[in-house]
DNA sequence: CGAATGACCAAGC
DNA sequence: GGCTTGGCCATTC
């Protein structure tokens, strides 16, 4: 395991209940602000030990959306963390959204 | 090492 | 924010 993902996923841990996070976002906390595709795969991979339910794409929307499974089971636990998503799998960001502390972002280096 | 891949992003229509 | 295009970057083959 990388660096790289051992951060992402340090991160995506620190994403609280009922708030998230945009791939990019997390890619910037991590160090790697265009690597926000790389979140991605990595959440792929670590999906049992991260919260990746909470960590969606720059525009709101579920990031599932070549798995309508996952898409399903990803916006019906949101929702149980109080978090509003629309059917069509949009969120509203400027709501939910994650705005990581100063301290929070110190204590990942 | 080079080429392909992807739970993405920003910019342009 | 709907759809397409080009570009990033880590990981895999």
């Amino acid at each position: 395991m990388s660096v790289f993902t051992d951060q992402v996923l340090k991160v995506v841990r620190l994403v609280p209940y009922g708030k998230v996070a945009s791939y990019g976002q997390v890619a910037l906390m991590v160090g790697v602000p265009r690597a926000a595709i790389q979140v991605g795969w990595v959440l792929h991979q670590h999906g049992d030990d991260v919260p990746w339910w909470r960590v969606i794409n720059s525009k709101g929307r579920i990031s599932t959306s070549c798995m309508e499974h996952t898409a399903a089971l990803q916006k019906s636990l949101l929702e149980s963390e109080g978090v509003e998503v629309s059917e069509d799998m949009m969120i509203d960001m400027g709501v939910f959204r994650y705005a990581p502390s100063q301290e929070v972002l110190d204590s990942l280096n």
